[in-house]
Parts: C-alpha cells; sequence; structure tokens
RNA sequence: GCCCACGUAACUCAGUGGUAGAGUACCUCCUUGGUAAGGAGGAAGUCACCGGUUCAAGUCCGGUCGUGGGCUCCA
C-alpha cells in the first residue's frame, strides 16, 4: 500500500498514509480549505474512479467518475470551457447567458449578433483544445448577490445579472478558469485537463428563458466523455440513429411519402404503409373486440355549434382549422371525436345497468400545428388517433382504468414495447369540476395503477383542465420519448352536453366520462414503430411476408403457381421474375427487408418444393411451398399477442 | 410562428458567375447466372417558386413555399 495524494479542484492538494481511505483524506482536504463543493481526485497523479460533491449543508456525496452524476459535471465543465472559448474567441459581439449539462451532452446560450454557424465549430474546438491543454484550475468563490450583480453588469453580461435578480439567496457562487467567470452551483472538473474528448455537434435557436416573446438566442450543442473511444462509440449511436430514423426508412421501405402539392403534415400512405397499418387497425379492432368495446365510425366535420358547445372554440380554437360555410351554416373539422361519441350517447336515453360503455373508433382528426412543429409522422397536421370513451358509474371507475391500463400494455407489449415512463398528471390551478370528483378520479387513477404494478411519476399540476391523466410515453432509438398512450378523466363534456343516465334510485345522474387513445395515434405509433424494428418488421405485421425469385427464366412458370398458392394461403407475397442475378433479387428483397426470400431454381422446380432464406442470411431446408404457408402462420400467431 | 442551415433527374448527391453532371432506379438490347449490385446503350431536370443585380445566375441579393436542427406546444 502506498501512500495517497490527493488533489481537488482548485490545485489542492495534500499527501495521506496509505491507510486512510480516499474518502476520508478528501473530506479532510475538503474542510481544511472550507470549501463547500468539489468534484473528483487526482489520487497519486492518476484519475481516481471517485469523485464527490458536498452540497451547501457540507454532505460528503461521494460520486464514481465514470457514473451519470461524473459526466454530467464533465459536461457540465465543457459548456463552461466552450464558453470561455466563445468569449476569447468573440470577445464583446457576445453575451453568455446559460448552460447546462443535458441527456448525453450540454448547451450553451449565446447572444450575438451573427449567428453561429457549423462552420464556426473547427475556431471554436481549437479554442477549447487550447485551454485544455493550458490546464486552468476551476476555482469557485463566492460573493454577495449585489456584489455579483455589479460584477456582471460591468461587464454587460445582461442575461446573467437578470438571473442573478431573480434569486432569492443572498449569496452566489461563481467559478473561474482563466479570464472566464460563470455565475455557476457547480460542481467541476478540478482543472480544464479533464476535458479529454469533446464534440460540437449542432447549432439551433432558443429563446430566453423559453419564452416567445423573449429574445432568440444562439444555442450550441455539444457533448463530452471521459475518453475517446466513448464518445466515438457515442457518435457512432446517433450514425446509427440516422439509419433508423423513420422518414428515411419510410421513403426506402415506400411506407408513406408527404408532398409540397398535397400540403406539410399530411401523410399519403403508400401501399405497403398502408398494408401495414391496415394490419395495426385489424388487431386492434379484433383486441378492443374481445375486451368489450364496440367500434364507432364518426364523419370529419361538424357545424360550428357543436364546437361552442364542447367548449373547444373557447380552449382549442388555435389548433382549429377555420369554418367553411355549407348552405350559410359555419361546420369545421373536428380536432377531436369526443362531441361525436357524445353524440350518440346523447341519441338515446340510458340506464345505469348498460355501463360500462365502451366505445371506440379510429377517428381521424385534423390540428393545426405550428410549420416549425411538424416532423415525419411524429406530428402531423391530419391523424388518426385510437379513441375510446368509457362512459360508467363512479363506482366503475377504477376497475375500468385497471382494464384500460390492462389493454395499453398488453398492445405495446404485442408490438415490442415493455419500457416506457408513466406519468399521473394531477389538478391544475385553472379547472372545472368538484374537488370531491378530482380527488375521487386521481386516487382511482392511482389504485388502478398500483394493481397493475405500474411505476409511475406525479406531474402535479399537469393535469387537464377537465380531469387527471395518465400518460405513457415510449422511447425510440434517438431516445426521445414520444407520448403514446393517454387516459384522461372527463368532468367537463359530460355536464356541457347534458349527458344523464337513469340510476337504481330512478333519477338522472352524469356519467364519468374517460377519454383514452393507446397507441395515440396511427401515425406516430407507425413512426415509433419503423425506428424500433429500423424497417425489419415482425413476420406479422410485415407488409410483405415473403418474396418469390427465380434463378432462371426456367423457373418463372412455377414460380407464378406457388405464387398463386401462397396468396390464397394468406401469405403476403410478391414475386421477382425479372431477368437479373438472384444475387441481385437478393439484396433488393434485403434492402426492403422482406422476411422470407423463396428462391426457386431446377431443384426446387424439380422437386415441388421452395428454398426459404430468412433475412438474417440463413437458410431453411427445402419445403412443400404449403408447409411454408404454415410455417408462416404459425409465426403470425406466436407475434400477435391475445389477452 | 421564431433562429440557423438546406432545396439540382424518381432516389442519393457533386457542381463558388460563362454550354446542367454522377451513381442508383426506369426503358431497350446482350447475358440465364444458386444466396447482398453481370455488361452495353437510351430516355429523364423551368436547378422549389417569384422578383432583382449582371453582358451572363443553379451559383450573388430580396421575398414566398417546403425540408432539417432547435425553442414553444403536443397524439
Amino acid at each position: 500500500m502506498t501512500d495517497i495524494t490527493v488533489s481537488i479542484a482548485g490545485g489542492e492538494s495534500k499527501t495521506f498514509p496509505a491507510a486512510v481511505s480516499a474518502q476520508d483524506a478528501l473530506k479532510e482536504l475538503v474542510s481544511n480549505k472550507q470549501r463547500k463543493q468539489a468534484v473528483a481526485v487526482l489520487c497519486n497523479g492518476e484519475p481516481m474512479d471517485l469523485s464527490v460533491s458536498l452540497t451547501a449543508d457540507a454532505v460528503l456525496e461521494p460520486v464514481t467518475m465514470k457514473s451519470e452524476e461524473g459526466l454530467h459535471i464533465l459536461r457540465h465543465s465543457s459548456a463552461h470551457i466552450m464558453a470561455q472559448a466563445v468569449k476569447e474567441l468573440y470577445g464583446q459581439d457576445v453575451k453568455v447567458a446559460i448552460g447546462p449539462a443535458i441527456e448525453d451532452g450540454y448547451y450553451y446560450d449565446f447572444d450575438r449578433e451573427v449567428s453561429f454557424t457549423p462552420d464556426d465549430f473547427a475556431a471554436i474546438e481549437g479554442k477549447m483544445a487550447e485551454i485544455v491543454k493550458a490546464r486552468l484550475p476551476f476555482e469557485r468563490c463566492e460573493m454577495p448577490v449585489a456584489e455579483a450583480i455589479e460584477f456582471f453588469d460591468k461587464q454587460g453580461e445582461t442575461y446573467k445579472v437578470e438571473l442573478l435578480k431573480d434569486m432569492d439567496t443572498e449569496i452566489v457562487s461563481l467559478y473561474q478558469q482563466g479570464d472566464f467567470i460563470d455565475l455557476c452551483r457547480g460542481p467541476h472538473i478540478p482543472d480544464t485537463s479533464w476535458l479529454k474528448s469533446f464534440k460540437l455537434l449542432r447549432v439551433a435557436g432558443s429563446y430566453w428563458r423559453g419564452d416567445e416573446k423573449n429574445p432568440m438566442l444562439t444555442r450550441l450543442y455539444g457533448t463530452a466523455f471521459f475518453d475517446k473511444k466513448e464518445l466515438k462509440r457515442y457518435l457512432n449511436r446517433l450514425e446509427e440513429a440516422k439509419k433508423r430514423d423513420h422518414r428515411k426508412l419510410g421513403k426506402q421501405l415506400r411506407l408513406f411519402t408527404i408532398r409540397d402539392e398535397i400540403g406539410p403534415g399530411l401523410i399519403l400512405w403508400q401501399p405497403r404503409g398502408a398494408q401495414l397499418r391496415r394490419l395495426i387497425e385489424d388487431y386492434w379492432k379484433d383486441e378492443h373486440y374481445r375486451h368489450g368495446y364496440q367500434l364507432l365510425y364518426t364523419p370529419h366535420i361538424a357545424r360550428q355549434d357543436l364546437w361552442k358547445t364542447s367548449g373547444h372554440l373557447d380552449f382549442y380554437s388555435e389548433n382549429m382549422y377555420s369554418a367553411m360555410e355549407i348552405d350559410e351554416v359555419a361546420y369545421q373539422l373536428k380536432p377531436m371525436n369526443c362531441p361525436f361519441h357524445i353524440g350518440i350517447y346523447n341519441a338515446d336515453k340510458h340506464s345505469y345497468r348498460e355501463f360500462p360503455i365502451r366505445w371506440c373508433e379510429l377517428g381521424t382528426v385534423y390540428r393545426y400545428e405550428r410549420t416549425g412543429a411538424l416532423h415525419g409522422l411524429m406530428r402531423v397536421r391530419g391523424f388518426t388517433q385510437d379513441d375510446a370513451h368509457i362512459f360508467c358509474r363512479p363506482d366503475q371507475l377504477e376497475d375500468e382504468i385497471f382494464n384500460i391500463i390492462d389493454l395499453n400494455l398488453h398492445i405495446l407489449k404485442t408490438f415490442g414495447f415493455d419500457e416506457y415512463d408513466v406519468y399521473l398528471s394531477t389538478r391544475p390551478d385553472k379547472y372545472v369540476g368538484s374537488d370531491e370528483n378530482w380527488d375521487l378520479s386521481t386516487e382511482a387513477l392511482k389504485q388502478a395503477m398500483d394493481k397493475k404494478g405500474l411505476a409511475y411519476e406525479i406531474d402535479p399540476g399537469e393535469g387537464v383542465f377537465y380531469g387527471p391523466k395518465i400518460d405513457i410515453k415510449i422511447k425510440d432509438q434517438l431516445g426521445r420519448s414520444w407520448q403514446c398512450s393517454t387516459i384522461q378523466v372527463d368532468f367537463n363534456l359530460p355536464e356541457r352536453f347534458e349527458m344523464t343516465y337513469t340510476g337504481a334510485d330512478g333519477a338522472e345522474h352524469q356519467p364519468i366520462m374517460i377519454h383514452r387513445a393507446l397507441m395515440g395515434s396511427l401515425e406516430r405509433f407507425i413512426g415509433v414503430l419503423i425506428e424500433h424494428y429500423a424497417g425489419a418488421f415482425p413476420l406479422w405485421m410485415a407488409p410483405e411476408q415473403a418474396r418469390i425469385m427465380n434463378i432462371t427464366d426456367d423457373q418463372a412458370e412455377y414460380c407464378k403457381k406457388v405464387y398463386a398458392d401462397l396468396r390464397k394461403a394468406g401469405v403476403r407475397i410478391e414475386q421477382d421474375l425479372r431477368n437479373e442475378k438472384l444475387n441481385y433479387k437478393i439484396r433488393e428483397a434485403q434492402i426492403m427487408k422482406v422476411p422470407y426470400m423463396l428462391i426457386i431454381g431446377e431443384r426446387e422446380k424439380e422437386d415441388g418444393t421452395v428454398t426459404v432464406r430468412k433475412r438474417n442470411g440463413d437458410n431453411l431446408p427445402p419445403m412443400p411451398p404449403l408447409e411454408f404457408a404454415d410455417m408462416v402462420r404459425r409465426e403470425c400467431e406466436e407475434g400477435i399477442k391475445i389477452a
């Protein structure tokens, strides 16, 4: 055992006997210097896999360098170094705003007359490398807010001044490396040389404090890692993710297209995409029927008065398309399906004995989205919700929520998603309905999730004004999480539309209404599916399950017969009988991610068989065509999970 | 909507003021080849749209539309 020399941010170091643990050594070093925060430890000159951060209460929290928190600290420091580089390069032209670490990296917002472009990256990265090489220590100091305001005001850093003015503490901490001093809570790496590998990634605009009334700043995004290999792995992952991008695959696999002459945010489903969608829809409808739902169809427009009654004109008009006049009456495109389902409810008188009523519809709605928000299939202007409305009595609420969650998770699982983030959004400041009802239904949502064993976070005050809700987000390959499922209790519409049922007591009561969508919208869900499977869909939802191909023209007639037989047997098969080499045909089928290729040469023709090549390159022994059809059927049945 | 970048053939992209290009796809011909691209030829573009600068604009400037990365919002 050798003695250990421990160094911390600011450059202090001390040698301790080997018997002292690094943690204790550090504690002593830190307390001696009365530092409130420090991070990272150099032990005998080598980085140890340990760092610490001290909270204001001087509680020592060891953090491994390789941990999320260690990485976070590194990236935060990298943001400071980037800001220093920018200030050194562009000096007085630039005001700094804020620069936190985020998932996968960090950013820093700048205010500059001329925006940055990726062309500036090389210069900034070069300057950062110089700063790293200079081994500048990160030094912490504290000062009263008033003093800090004066300090930053003198330098014209108006954003820092604004931040300081909003702070309710008396003392703030500043961090300095080289000549660059930034308002910061810390902690940071001991000195700039700790930043071994970093890269600027992109430039984007963002509003000061996220408010579009504020000035637009230029945001530089970057990332940093403890070693170059990890950075490389990260950049490779970004490349991989790009290859899975549903917009790229959607084009390559001929699933959907968006065209200027049709309009932005409006999806055209090509035959393969339409096939995929139909398979999903069929599965969805069958599963809903099995779970006691009834299917509805409703129109796309309704009289404007309907939207007045529903409150959409008051609360949602920004998202609605302008009215059209039909026989001197105003009509509007539907942004939601609910009022139509309520129309169906109100067409009859109802008894408590009918409940729960579960009505579902693949309902296409149109919502105005700002051009900058549109994104492939993920964010569009016309989309089809897998909508349902459940009408029930208060005592049925919890069971119904449970059933919905159960069906929800089951359907997500069938599509291969078993990881998601779940949020429970509670009563906002402005709301309708009684407190009693809110408490009752929030409790019902909680109970149902607990019963299902579903872990969730609470989003306080984020509920819709008409009721609490559960949101389930699934993550795509780029790490973005997409809200798909949503379950919302509604106290508003039953009231507005004067919905009633006759209770056991013979009196009229108001039903509880639940809105829910499991996939959210078919567009978004299919977008997520494309990225999830990188376009290589499981057999049961593959638009083209098999492609038959001949080696020479001599097998063309046999191929046509097998093709016809397999189509009749329910296999989604296409044929490639072109005068091309087998390699060429396989390559094309491979690019289109067709699960099975049926290869037909003289041997297969003689024996009346097909040779099956799987998408992964494996071959199955030759088999009669109908045996292949059975195999496909069995594999599909395994894929479609029925609950 | 806002900031930045981009828009050239069906697709992927080159082309920095002087006669519109490549690869793939498509069509024709040759080739009949057993597991990821055989060969030759042909057709294909109002360089997103509108306006301006210039002897000359795909290229420079302005506007419009669209796309991408973000901000905001959301299924």
